[in-house]
RNA sequence: GGCGCUAUCGUCUAGGGGACUAGGACGGGUGGUUCUCAGCCAUCAAACCGGGGUUCGAAUCCCCGUAGCGCUACCA
């Protein structure tokens, strides 16, 4: 019947690598190699703003650190290049006009003002909080004037206002959803650049995307897609939404990196195996009842069963990732190919000749470089609350600086020496303390050790994740910062730091 | 607030009307092995969210609650 099967991730290049982006990777991979079908990675990168190519390299490399290839995609290409939606602009503008042209999108010339204060009002009333439409009613002798007056305006595709939608979905029984609450849809920004929807629905049938599985996220999106897919005359794919990845807090919210490291390259960092991380991932959806819950990612494409998925949203457990870690240490290495192991992560010249001129003038003898060093192989660093508060620190105080850095961190479009360095000046100026009296406790908390390589250039080579984990042990070890001292932090250091 | 999804040990899960005294794994406890530790072995504690139905029989099906999460953007 259908063609062969052909699935595809696709992340948005806004951030870190995510493991939820590996999750999803990995469970449309299987699927493909399972059915003989093939595997997309496009980049969503709609988003002007937020995305970059920094973060679009990131994510590359670390899925293919993972082993999870892909058959399509923006570096190997494909028959449906390009596989980089900011590239493929043209292509969403002349489906845009499509819709337009047929009567199944209209001009909003809303201002953001006016869609705020409709949208606080909706709220108030406790009805849904969409779009009123006012924009649909305009001739389009009207919508075009202003339009060939260059007026600034976003497209909206027109949504029902009555009637029901079934959402069909691998792993649920149908989900039916009243039009009435679903909103009449941007599909072209102001700035020309196609929202999620439009691109998603778009590059989705070109690319001859048969399943979509994704996660949990869009399911309420889907009578848009749906529409869409009506719209163009298209046959829309099968649809499979995936529970999302838990915090271990009390909630088990969304995966969060304010909470957890969520960054794949963290993990590599702190020295876990790429087989063990996919394993592990693995095993967040079943297991096998009695069985082996070691598996090679062969084994596991061999027994995948997209529908056998279950939907409590797992929670991302470290411990037990540590467990499949070890095993894969001790079980699937010998002492030759550890060292190759330990070469490629961390003990290679790459890392070492960029230490080496920190170790270098504390060095007295070679093997000073050990402890010198150690701090830059490990994943946590041994520190004590006494440690850190040495020389009469308020641990109050202490943790809100540690949370102000870590904040400023995130803020940090490089992070290098030169930008580490700014931050901290920053924080001695604003908060006026001396740059040696902010720094000292921070010299703890990254490295272990009271005196140490230089802080600033250390900082740079552990790394964006692994100074943020090891901030946030700091933090929870002077005492820890309650939920509503965070939040008033976090506001007097938008109003200090800037918004 | 509205809408949607989900709900088995602390965690990942098995289970799809009787085989459940609810199984496995992580983590935890205890004991053994070992020069220490890790490991390994043995062993223990630990769950069907609550209430109603349906049925001879319900963790499993239905309904109602409750809770958690998600969505509710010119972010994805």
């Amino acid at each position: 019947m259908t063609s062969s099967v052909r699935v595809r991730v696709a992340p948005s290049p806004t951030g870190d690598p995510h493991v939820g982006t590996a999750y999803q990777a990995l469970f449309n991979l299987a699927f493909a190699r399972k059915h003989g079908g093939r595997f997309i990675l496009r980049i969503e990168d709609t988003d002007r703003a937020r995305s970059t190519s920094d973060s679009e390299r990131a994510i590359l490399s670390s899925l293919r650190w993972l082993g999870l290839s892909w058959d399509e995609g923006p570096d190997v290409g494909g028959p449906h290049a390009p596989y980089r939606q900011s590239e493929r602009l043209p292509i969403y503008r002349e489906h845009v006009e499509r819709l337009l042209a047929e009567g199944n999108a209209y001009r909003c010339f809303c201002t953001k003002d006016r869609l705020d204060q409709m949208r606080a009002d909706n709220r108030d009333k406790k009805v849904f909080p969409g779009y009123d439409g006012k924009c649909r009613a305009l001739s389009s002798d009207e919508s075009d004037r202003r339009a060939a007056s260059e007026e600034a305006h976003v497209v909206r595709m027109k949504v029902p206002t009555e009637g029901t939608c079934v959402i069909p979905d691998v792993l649920r029984d149908d989900i039916v959803k009243d039009w009435e609450s679903i909103d009449d849809q941007v599909v072209l920004k102001s700035d020309g650049f196609p929202t999620y929807h439009l691109a998603n629905v778009v590059d989705d049938h070109l690319m001859e995307i048969t399943h979509v599985i994704r996660g949990e996220e869009w399911i309420n999106s889907v009578p848009k897609h749906l529409k869409l897919y009506e719209y163009f005359g298209w046959d829309p794919p099968v649809f499979c939404h995936l529970p999302l990845l838990r915090n271990n807090d009390a909630n088990k919210s969304k995966l969060s990196k304010r909470k957890n490291p969520t960054s794949i390259e963290y993990y590599r960092r702190a020295g876990f195996l790429p087989e063990a991380i996919v394993n592990f991932m693995g095993m967040m959806g079943w297991t096998r009842a009695q069985g082996e819950e070691k598996f090679t990612l062969d084994a596991f494409i061999q027994n995948f069963e997209l529908e056998k998925l279950s939907l409590g949203g797992p929670v991302f457990d470290v411990e037990k990732l540590r467990w499949l870690n070890a095993r894969y240490i001790r079980e699937d290495l010998d002492a030759v190919a550890l060292v190759d192991r330990l070469r490629e992560w961390a003990l290679g010249p790459d890392y070492l000749e960029r230490i080496a001129p920190l170790a270098q003038p504390r060095m007295e003898t070679l093997s000073d470089w050990g402890y010198l060093t150690a701090f830059f192989f490990a994943d946590a660093v041994p520190v004590e609350a006494e440690d850190l508060l040495q020389g009469g620190q308020d641990p109050k105080q202490l943790a809100e600086l540690f949370q102000i850095a870590l904040w400023s961190f995130e803020r940090l479009e490089r992070f290098d020496a030169a930008s580490l360095e700014g931050v901290f000046r920053e924080i001695a100026d604003k908060r006026d303390i001396k740059l040696r009296d902010l720094t000292r406790p921070f010299y703890v908390a990254l490295t272990g050790a009271k005196a140490s390589t230089p802080l600033f250039d250390s900082a740079e080579l552990l790394g964006r994740d692994l100074v943020r984990t090891r901030l946030r042990r700091a933090i929870e070890l002077v005492g820890g910062l309650s939920a509503k001292k965070t939040k008033a932090l976090d506001k007097e250091f938008r109003a200090t730091f800037g918004a």
